[in-house]
DNA sequence: CGGGTCTTTGAGTTAAGTCAATTTTCGTGG
DNA sequence: CCACGAAAATTGACTTAACTCAAAGACCCG
């Protein structure tokens, strides 16, 4: 994540777009990287039959990190859920931003870090667990990642950065927490269907792994987070 | 990759291994990076009934680098195919490395983009292709590797860097790559079954999309490879 | 030549997908 | 506060790509 100083030398611009606007196309030449100022981005490819989210994008979480390389293309399309604010800053900008602060190429690196672990996980995951434990760790994952950003106060309602899924995300007293995704784009992150996703969870919930409770899904935490101290975008 | 002079700034150590041996066991706090001399590893996780390859690393390429995350844990396992020479970096010294060399953190940098476009389109591939599709985009995918490798000389016999596979990747006349894995390879590659591999590839011969001649199986280069100059491990 | 590794095939099973229809939720304007 | 339409959640019946299991062949190395 870049701070305002790093954006201001980077010459990054502020946009506004609102929801359900595609930001650019997977296949596109990459030509700029963005950091999520409020509200909520998915990325994700286009198939016949249905769409793959790669990830969904929180406020102060950055995407298109994969401009930095040679030859750049994007890896999927970016679209907005909600009203969306985002910075932009040019390729050749970051470039020369990640040469002048060998701290932020390192913070930059750690990020990509993240990013690979996160799919790497997934990747496994998919191959050799069933649906009902992709849910599980997905949901898992997902709610360590929004409460430690509310722990550390990134998403605030009284600051700029606004997260549409951190508002849904109330906790109940008994440390269950609600889930803020749509049973669609559960079954999209993990490739499956909206009836799979919702058969499955309501085995799950007979089986105790999670709650539903008028048509909401809660969830406890338990198992670690996957590695990673920032998140996947 | 690192030259010489970088891998004894960093006191890289030479090992060796014999076939099927396993460097490190996914889960484990990682505290090294390495580089593959000569021979073949394979990246991949155990599940119940079958294991998933993330990977399969080639001479000179490079694996582990997610240890230079903050508190880092190998991804996957990595065991040897074949006898193999493999350089070891400590963590901390490849630190130093990348800290005192922005040249190298840079290229490291466009590494991390390479293993992360490679993961994020095997698994949209993995969700929205069928099994045809995405044995046709594996193939694909490390005939243009290898071929690179080999135009290079990254791969030539008369140097330390053999590899196993690019020794059987012959060459027909007619233009068609002899695919050098095994259909069990390429089938936890991909998360498949041996059976559906063998079944799939028998359906892409006739429909044309390669070919079958005495159990090995031809590929002939035509759609473009996956993003990234580097390659996965 | 013998054992171990790969490749093949056939028959039967199954998790997940497909299709179609119904109910609920929820934001918006009246 | 309520009606209305779009979006999301549910359910049931049926289909299917891929998996399982079992058993042969073929191939290669020492």
């Amino acid at each position: 994540m870049l701070s305002a100083e790093h954006l201001a030398a980077a010459h990054a611009r502020l946009r506004r777009y609102p929801a359900k606007h595609t930001i650019y196309w997977e296949g596109e030449p990459g030509s700029f990287f963005y950091q999520l100022q409020a509200g909520a981005v998915r990325l994700y490819s286009c198939g016949q039959r249905q769409d793959f989210i790669h990830s969904l994008v929180f406020p102060g979480e950055t995407f298109g990190e994969t401009v930095i390389g040679t030859n750049p293309v994007a890896l999927s399309s970016a679209e907005t859920l909600t009203d969306t604010v985002v910075w932009v800053v040019q390729r050749a900008e970051l470039l020369e931003l990640l040469r002048q602060h060998p701290a932020l190429h390192a913070k930059f690196t750690r990020r990509m870090v993240d990013l690979l672990s996160f799919h790497t996980h997934m990747r496994s995951n998919t191959t050799l667990l069933p649906a009902a434990e992709q849910i599980l760790q997905l949901v898992n994952y997902y709610a360590h990642k929004m409460l430690a950003r509310r722990n550390e106060g990134s998403c605030q309602p009284d600051t700029a950065q606004q997260c549409s899924f951190c508002e849904r995300l109330s906790e109940s007293a008994d440390g269950y927490l609600c889930v803020p995704f749509t049973r669609q784009q559960i079954a999209d992150m993990l490739g499956l269907r909206v009836e799979t996703v919702m058969r499955t969870v309501k085995e799950l919930d007979a089986a105790g792994r999670l709650r539903l409770h008028e048509h909401k899904l809660y969830y406890r935490l338990s198992q670690p987070a996957l590695a990673g101290s920032d998140s996947p975008a």
